[in-house]
DNA sequence: TTTCAAAATGCAAGCGCTTAAATTTCAGTT
DNA sequence: AACTGAAATTTAAGCGCTTGCATTTTGAAA
């Protein structure tokens, strides 16, 4: 009947007292090679690994960070949050990762459970968040990073790239080709600045040629590849019909691809369509998506070093900004062509 | 210089003892409730959150459940997770992920670190691992259950479906269209028993028509779109060229079809490819996969609730097995249609 | 041989919480 | 008014670990 083994049975049968044991764990350079290996020994002799909450409550440190991202069904995020979870499993520290479906107030409440289960660090996607929450992190002096945003003069320790300019840069590339009744099929924006920024991106893109984004060429909806399809088929029924679609992101173009498909018309000989983010499916689909890629495995790898410098503390590290690159694909041609 | 408030503070100015805060919090029933609503001013004043190691240490509980899968960037197990995740927080059990990158070593250190986070409770992926690792897991008694795979008489807990039987039925629907060369692109089948399965079933079908699956006609890769294609492009380089492409999942099967698509052959016309779990990305490709569709939501709401009550251990609950369904989408048509 | 830092180890006090067991309170009963 | 059992609350003993400080050991210099 053997409980979990302690600290103090790997000590007696090591002959040591429990201190020296712990150090053994901790400080191994602290005791000598002889007492050492002999404690190695009772610790495999009982295979003892040392309790979590003893050790976090004694320590007052967890090895813990954790991560609120929007969902893990879209695959987006799950190369960063590899990434992520392999740099920051080099120093030993151990990735909790929860969902928030973009909700921000479900966002909110799993940061304050992540809080509770003693994470010394926490990783967020984008800024926009209840200025509440930013002061209930700084009162508890948590160390954060925050992903896949940036802007200039972002107050907050960042990793991300500037979704406004990217979008910007290929709106205008729509219109260079000749495009001029543009749609688009963004993502939500309340409490998501990345779909916002890249709202705006694509309308200051048009503003420069004199253009704008009306009512009626703009639909805000899930990223879901149904949603991307219903508002495909809603733009598309226009008359006249948008000769281009950006879209808010990959799902949402290859939602839009297939309803386009299905009505008999062709991408991208009747529509253009653009899609942001670059992942698997876009090259896979047919015709190949035109799109924004993103440094998805590295902006992981740096937001992990990031954070372990500000939970270090040993200086004060600055934001990262990546640049992101125009994809052109099929699904992309000029006007007419 | 607001330290952490602690249960003492909350208790000091509710004017009770530490003992009544805590059950004002685990077990509010047993408090009266003038009390309960002084302790519970007194909470929201301090913004108190106990702490999770001290609450782990003293019960022995830290209502945390573990998953290692084998990886995020695959979109098969993200809905099953969203909804394990989903079914767990009901009864306030929260739920801890990790990834093991498809390799039994990395798993088993996975494993051993969610323990070592105290987690009471463990949900994996499949079967096919150690002996000693389960024995591990039934000395420490940490209830566990396995999902993605089941057969009869599985000694363990299972929430998963027959593998081999789906992938059998789709071997056998192809050869009722009329197809001879079948080949068939599986992923690595090394402790990977779905994998594996699979590969059995579809030998099974052949077999039942006095044809095998020779060597040449099986690839066995890892599953990723890349590794599809070069299977498919090299299968496809033989003579007589195979006419159906049996997949082992669906992201090879997207591989497989962008390969045959660059080679400028037609899918189905030139060679039918088949997939297998049923991912959102199946029905956005052209042509749209037939494949098998996998209740993944199910699955991973079926498994909470038979961890629960392993936990609770009320019952001696029993695995549970699903159906699944093939799916004929366009990516597959009778020889010589 | 003696001396004395430095290195190694032990001692023991908590860390914040839960929970048996003990005590107090309270509403009925008699 | 006294009694009683149930309900509410407090008391206090840890849970397993880390760590500042005290003590012992070690090895090299004197």
């Amino acid at each position: 009947m053997r409980a979990r083994p302690t600290l103090e049975d790997v000590a007696g049968l090591a002959g040591v007292s429990t201190a020296t044991v712990s150090r053994v764990l901790n400080e191994p350079d602290r005791v000598s090679a002889e007492t050492r290996s002999r404690v190695e020994a009772a610790v495999a002799h009982f295979d003892y690994t040392p309790h979590f909450g003893g050790r976090a409550l004694a320590s007052n440190r967890t090895n813990t960070v954790g991560a609120v991202i929007p969902t893990m069904e879209n695959a987006i995020f799950a190369r960063g949050l590899q990434a992520l979870q392999e740099a920051l499993a080099e120093t030993g520290v151990t990735l909790v990762v929860a969902t928030s479906n973009y909700d921000p107030e479900r966002e909110a409440q799993q940061i304050r459970a992540l809080l509770g289960r003693g994470v010394d660090g926490l990783v967020l996607i984008g800024e926009a968040r209840d200025p509440a929450l930013y002061q209930m992190l700084e009162r508890r002096s948590v160390p954060f990073v925050l992903v896949w945003s940036w802007r200039p003069d972002c107050p907050w320790p960042c990793v991300g790239f500037d979704n406004r300019a990217a979008a910007r840069a290929m709106a205008q590339r729509v219109l260079d080709l000749g495009h001029r009744r543009v749609a688009m099929i963004a993502g939500v924006t309340r409490g998501n600045d990345r779909a916002a920024a890249r709202v705006e991106g694509v309308r200051e893109a048009l503003a420069a040629r004199g253009q704008r984004l009306d009512e009626s060429n703009l639909i805000e909806t899930p990223y879901q590849l149904e949603a991307g399809a219903n508002a495909a088929r809603h733009l598309m029924s226009a008359t006249p019909r948008p000769t281009a679609i950006v879209c808010g992101n990959d799902v949402l173009a290859a939602g839009a691809l297939t309803a386009i498909r299905a009505l008999g018309l062709n991408t991208p000989a009747d529509v253009s369509v653009t899609g942001f983010d670059d992942i698997d499916l876009a090259y896979v689909l047919d015709p190949p998506l035109t799109t924004v890629h993103v440094p998805h495995r590295r902006m992981g790898d740096a937001a992990a070093r990031l954070l372990l410098r500000l939970r270090a503390q040993e200086d004060d590290p600055t934001s990262v900004v990546f640049e992101t690159a125009l994809v052109e694909r099929g699904s992309l041609a000029p006007l007419g062509a």
